[in-house]
DNA sequence: GCTCATCTAGACCAATCGGTCCAGAGCCCT
DNA sequence: AGGGCTCTGGACCGATTGGTCTAGATGAGC
């Protein structure tokens, strides 16, 4: 039924370091949201909080590439697939309460600069990068353009991120396609 | 000779917590780095680390609005100086050692989300781009154009500070006005 | 010289931090 | 049945956390 330890605390950590940052979140607050005692995580992730750290990094990329795929399915255009990217932060955003911000430079930014983190942070990003840049060449992009875009509209959502925070609002997010004059349905200009 | 302890104590939290996160410094490391006992601490700011994160994040903030102004100061077009405030942050990264991100945000997005510190940020964050904004208006745009480019500038700094602290790089930040179309000197299509 | 307010200095506190360690529960394999 | 794994449970550790409190240094105004 429950899914299995080493899991419960990755989710559970995921889930608090994106809330509160690396340093924010205590392992007793993490081993009371995933109900496990300390023995486990020392088992699981002999390196304690940092493994930790870096197992749930990976499994929220995991997430977020999953994200991307879904919201590049129905899309015909890759503006038309980021536009509907944006749309979907948004709406976790929301669900969230307002508050998370990118699951994974959450976790990495912190931790005072742990190279084994800045390397997997960028690792992350730029997988999510190159991965929507092929769908955007599946969509008739050439290499170039699309990887251009990809990492235009990553940027934007990563920056949008961060207002959403300050803001407690999703709008940044919602008005970022338009604001990056990503084309929809209609043209923007005559 | 040295500048009074509270600005000290301002200065040394501001530069720590843009390091390692609000969590992630203790008062031991600031009052070490301003060279001051805690009881200064108390009597200036009588909230303790709460208040001293909230102090040196407006200081950091009026420093982001006068670096601004500078990259400005010689610019024709808003295009030119939004260029020239890019590079400016770029070479503070480099300079910072290639890790310190967004004064404030680093500073405020801690805090377990701290209602004062959320709205904080959002007034800092929302401050720059209406000073941009100005300055944009003062080179020929209209008003809404100029917040409209000033928001994107800024969401894009935003994001890009991001990538360069994953990426140790400052080259996200540098490549930014190119990929957000500025134009520059010539124009970028024919 | 005396007084009062400001500021410094650091001892001290309970609480929490991340991490270690080991006894034993549970399960598979022989 | 019994040996030998994986995994759990939690007591325990020293270090560090943010915060309090008070004694005294300092300097301005009388």
């Amino acid at each position: 039924m429950e899914p299995p330890t080493k899991e419960r605390l990755i989710e559970a950590a995921a889930l608090l370091f994106r809330q509160k940052g690396y340093d924010g979140v205590g392992l007793a607050e993490i081993l009371a949201a995933a109900k496990a005692p300390k023995g486990s995580l020392y088992h699981h992730f002999p390196n304690g909080k940092s493994d930790l750290a870096l197992a749930s990094a990976k499994w929220a990329s995991n997430g977020m590439l999953r994200i991307i795929d879904e919201a590049f399915a129905d899309a015909q255009t890759f503006d038309e697939g980021a536009t509907t990217l944006c749309h979907k932060i948004a709406k976790f955003f929301d669900i969230s309460g307002g508050w998370d911000g990118c699951p994974v430079s959450s976790i990495l930014l912190d931790g005072s600069g742990d190279l084994a983190f800045r390397d997997a942070l960028a690792d992350y990003l730029e997988t999510w990068v190159q991965h929507a840049a092929a769908l955007g060449m599946a969509r008739g992009l050439s290499a170039d353009e699309a990887e251009r875009r990809a990492r235009l509209v990553m940027i934007g959502i990563q920056g949008a991120w961060v207002l959403c925070r300050a803001q407690s609002s999703a709008d940044p997010l919602r008005q970022l396609p338009d604001l990056l004059g990503l084309r929809t349905t209609a043209a923007r200009t005559p």
